[in-house]
DNA sequence: ATTTATTTGCTGGTCGGTTAGCAAGTAAAT
DNA sequence: ATTTACTTGCTAACCGACCAGCAAATAAAT
C-alpha cells in the first residue's frame, strides 16, 4: 500500500474510531454512570457522529460489553506487569495493591468498570453474569496465591482459603468503592496498608 | 373530628400516600436503580396518579431524600432494638450483623440505600455529601464500639480505632454488595462469621 | 495503468417511547 | 366556602434504534 498523503488503510480507521468512543465511553461511564452514557454522546465526544456507535456496536449492550472487554484487558496487563513471577502472600499483596491502584490513579477504566460492577446490582441485569464471572476470576486470583501461600507454610493452619479470598475481594471492593463516594482517595493507601 | 363514615382526615390521607409512594419508590430504586425509578412510575404503582409524587416531593431529588429519610430512620430503628444497652466488641459484632441482616432479609429499604449509596460514586452527584454524610456516620458506629472494646481492655494494643472502623465498614460493604451482585445472599452468613 | 464495481466507514434525518416538571382542573376534607 | 389532596393535559428534552445515503477505500475488470 502506498499510503501517500492522508488515506488510512480501512483497518486503521476502523481501529482509531473503536479505540476513540471506547475511550470516550470509559470517561463517561466514569463520570456519569451508564446510564449518562448515551450511544450519541459517545460518538461525539469522540468526534464523530452520533451514529456511529451505534453502526460499530449495535447496541448499548455491546457497547457496554465492549468496554469491559477492554477495561479488563488492561487490567490484566497491567496486573501481570506487575505481579512478575511472584508467588504467595508476596504475589497477594501486590494482587491487593493493584486493584487500589487501579482506583487511585483515578484511571477512567479501572472507575468505569466498578461502575458497571456495582450498577449490575440491579440495573442492567443483561450485565450481571459477565459480571459474576469477573468477580469469580478475581476470586480465584486471590485463592491461587493464597493456596501458594498455605502450600508453602506462610499460612498458618485452619484457614479457608475460599472463604478468605471472598473476604478480601469484598473488603478491597469495599475500601474502593468507599474511597471513591467520599471523594477520592483520602484513605486509600490507609485501607491497602491494613490487610 | 368525627370522622363519621369513611372519610379520613386530611393528614391521614397525606401520610397513607407519602407512606405508599415511598414504599413503591424503595421497592423499584432496589430493583432497577435510581434511573428506572421515575416519578410517573411512582405515583402509578402506588396507586395514584402519575403526578402526585411531583406534587409531593417536588423533583426527583426531593423524592430521593424521601427515600433515604425513610431508610435510614428504618435502619436505626433496627438498629437499635437489636443494640440494645451492649457495648464493646459485643456491640460491634452486632452492628456487624445488623448491616448484613438488612441486606439478607432483602429488605428492599436497606438494599435501596446500598443501590443509592453506590450509584452516587458518580452520578446524581447531588447526594454524594449525603451519602458521605451516612458513611461517616456509620463509621463512628463502629468507631465507637471500637472505643468502648478499648477502654474495656478487650482489644490488643497497637490498633488504630480509626482506621479499624474504615476498614470494618469498607468490608462490610463490600461484602454486601458483592452478595448482591452475585445473586443475592449466597455467602453472605459465611463473610459475616469472619468478623 | 486506468476505469468500474463493491465493500466499508461514517453521517444525519427520523421514529416511537420515556422522562421531569409545570399548570390547570376536579374531588374531598375542613 | 376555602383550603388541601389529587388528577389530567401538556411541553420540551432526551433516549435507543433504524434507515437512506455520501464518501473513501479496496477489489475486479479493462
Amino acid at each position: 500500500m502506498q499510503n501517500i498523503t492522508h488515506g488510512r488503510t480501512q483497518t486503521e480507521r476502523r481501529a482509531e474510531s473503536d479505540t476513540r468512543m471506547i475511550r470516550a465511553a470509559l470517561e463517561m461511564i466514569a463520570a456519569e454512570g451508564a446510564a449518562g452514557c448515551s450511544l450519541a454522546k459517545v460518538g461525539i465526544a469522540a468526534g464523530y457522529s452520533r451514529g456511529l456507535p451505534v453502526a460499530r456496536f449495535g447496541t448499548k449492550l455491546g457497547l457496554l460489553e465492549a468496554v469491559m472487554d477492554t477495561s479488563e484487558a488492561w487490567f490484566q496487563r497491567r496486573l501481570e506487569r506487575k505481579l512478575g513471577d511472584r508467588t504467595g502472600l508476596d504475589a497477594l499483596f501486590i494482587r491487593i495493591s493493584a486493584h487500589f491502584a487501579g482506583a487511585r490513579d483515578s484511571s477512567p477504566a479501572a472507575i468505569a468498570v466498578y461502575q458497571l460492577y456495582v450498577e449490575s446490582m440491579s440495573a442492567n441485569s443483561e450485565l450481571k453474569p459477565r459480571m459474576s464471572a469477573m468477580s469469580e476470576r478475581y476470586r480465584l486470583g486471590f485463592r491461587s496465591h493464597l493456596q501458594e501461600a498455605r502450600d508453602a507454610g506462610e499460612l498458618r493452619d485452619g484457614i479457608d482459603i475460599d472463604r478468605f479470598a471472598t473476604i478480601i475481594l469484598g473488603a478491597v471492593r469495599g475500601g474502593i468503592i468507599q474511597a471513591l463516594v467520599d471523594d477520592r482517595g483520602t484513605s486509600l493507601g490507609q485501607v491497602e496498608n491494613d490487610l
